[in-house]
DNA sequence: ATGACTGACGATGTCAGA
């Protein structure tokens, strides 16, 4: 079955509600992933997203963080949370059976700097993700869609040696990143393009976006059996040129 | 340049993002 699925760091849904609405309706994609949605789950602008024929399922928290994933087609198996994660933890993490695919929506932490406690939360959090994966998902099609808050190498960052042992680059998170791939995940968008200076993200601050000055750290993974499905992966920048964007752009992948 | 911009919360600023 032929599947077009997204995700997007839309940075406040409620911010972004028109921009995210206009997208879903030029894109229809059947799945789009969400994280920084920013809001309580009371609060979720979900009957805008359902008049166009998406459901929501959702896992927010005031001010910060916040994932949900959309779709056109029934959800089912909703799930919160990494394994043993406590109900007060961080909303970083929503699962949905879609279309027989397992469909993730992460935000993994920002880390801030190297030296600070944020940054080992990070590590911590993507190898608890790994088990998480391997212990609820092995063994199934799997798109995990979402903001790691890494660079992969140095085409996938606009200053490398300035980077090079930072928050963002550092061999320790990218490392982590390199073991979850090492699971059997694929990194899609390098299925289809092996260009250097594409980006998912740049600053607002400095003029980042009309230099060019940005990250990839938005993925769209795919389990190695559901990578073979897939004919097409973007990234789509069309959203970050319209007034008050988001800072992260979409990441689109087609499933045949 | 520990700058710049944006959003939430709810206040005339602070925190966080990346």
């Amino acid at each position: 079955m032929p599947l077009k699925l997204a995700t997007w760091n839309v940075n406040s849904i409620r911010a972004r509600l028109d921009a995210v609405l206009g997208w879903l309706e030029t894109e229809q994609p059947d799945v789009l992933c969400m994280q920084e949605t920013k809001v309580e789950d009371d609060d979720f602008p979900s009957d805008e997203l359902q008049m166009l024929g998406y459901a929501v399922a959702m896992a927010g928290q005031p001010t910060y963080n916040g994932v949900a994933i959309c779709s056109r087609l029934p959800m089912k198996d909703i799930q919160i949370g990494q394994l043993g994660a406590s109900p007060d933890a961080e909303k970083r993490l929503i699962a949905a059976t879609i279309g027989g695919v397992r469909v993730l929506s992460a935000y993994i932490p920002n880390g801030r700097t190297v030296s600070s406690p944020a940054f080992a939360e990070k590590l911590a959090w993507l190898a608890q993700l790994r088990r998480t994966l391997s212990e609820r998902e092995a063994g199934r099609d799997v798109f995990l869609g979402g903001d790691f808050n890494v660079a992969s190498d140095e085409r996938d960052v606009y200053d490398p040696e300035a980077f090079r042992g930072k928050v963002h680059f550092h061999p320790d998170e990218r490392r982590e990143l390199e073991e979850l791939k090492q699971l059997g995940f694929v990194d899609t968008f390098r299925r289809f393009e092996e260009r250097a200076g594409l980006y998912s993200w740049w600053d607002y601050r400095a003029g980042g976006f009309r230099k060019n000055q940005g990250l990839r750290i938005d993925y769209a993974f795919l389990s190695t059996a559901l990578a073979a499905r897939s004919k097409r992966c973007r990234m789509d920048e069309k959203p970050r040129h319209q007034d008050k964007p988001s800072d992260h752009i979409p990441v689109i992948v087609e499933l045949e």
